[in-house]
DNA sequence: CTATTACCCTATCGGTTTAATAGATTATTA
DNA sequence: TAATAATCTATTAAACCGATAGGGTAATAG
């Protein structure tokens, strides 16, 4: 299950790509727009904004603002950073990877080679969607 | 992520379909095989027989047994009833649809169209894969 | 300079889920 | 009848999630 935090991380992403002319988007506009809870969405961006998505302007008539172009900013970079791993489990994982420690071999596991068939499947969608794709 | 339910659920009903003499297996020699909880994999194994994957029997002797054959068990079916829903957001959910109680339209939603993706593929693999095929 | 706006930080909290444990009961077989 | 194994009920500890509270800090308009 997608956790909140990465549906509205997303959901503010986009509203931002949307803007054209203006250039600062502040918190409330879009937890008012978006129906998000301010507090909430306070923190998701700055965590977004910490890992390079997004820009800040303090002040009167500050707010948030893209530093890439939607395009370049593919889906599987947003959803490890507020999800975490793609992956279904651990073990099957590209960048979140742990070792099961109920199995003893990886290899033969039954349930390793179906999660790893999910996760190719899940990362394809991912990789071919940017926030462009969701503007 | 998988929870440990699912996982620990699909390799239990692996493990038994991997027997072929053996007609019952009880739940000690899962638990000990797969390095599973006893009381928990008791509890997993008790939904897969009230949800018409696996027959029992008590007493000496007894033990655990498929009610049909792994081609016909395909991976949404178990997924479903251990897991849950396999969207990963309700509003996309074939089977355990839920409004979004922030989305005003759903259709003009940007994270939907993305998560209906996700969900079309995920279900592909979980359709093509049967208990046969874990094996 | 000052008031306003908005970002920034820390802490907490109730609710839910997860994984596991414990104990007692019922049914079957040898 | 004794041993075995599934069944039922219940409780637990820990983790996580979504949300909230309150104040601190920085920048800007007028």
């Amino acid at each position: 299950m997608l956790s909140k935090k990465t549906k509205y991380g997303l959901k503010a992403l986009t509203y931002i790509a949307r803007q054209k002319d203006v250039k600062l988007v502040p918190i409330a506009t879009i937890a008012e727009s978006e129906n998000i809870s301010h507090k909430f969405l306070e923190s998701i961006l700055l965590t977004l904004r910490k890992s390079g998505f997004l820009g800040s302007k303090k002040g009167k008539g500050g707010g948030y603002y893209l530093l890439k172009d939607p395009v370049d900013i593919p889906m599987t970079d947003v959803i490890r950073i507020l999800e975490g791993p793609i992956a279904l489990v651990p073990c099957v994982s590209l960048n979140y990877y742990e070792k099961c420690d109920d199995c003893k071999d990886e290899k033969s596991c039954s349930v390793y080679r179906l999660m790893i068939q999910v996760r190719d499947n899940t990362l394809q969608v991912f990789r071919n969607n940017t926030l462009a794709d969701l503007v």
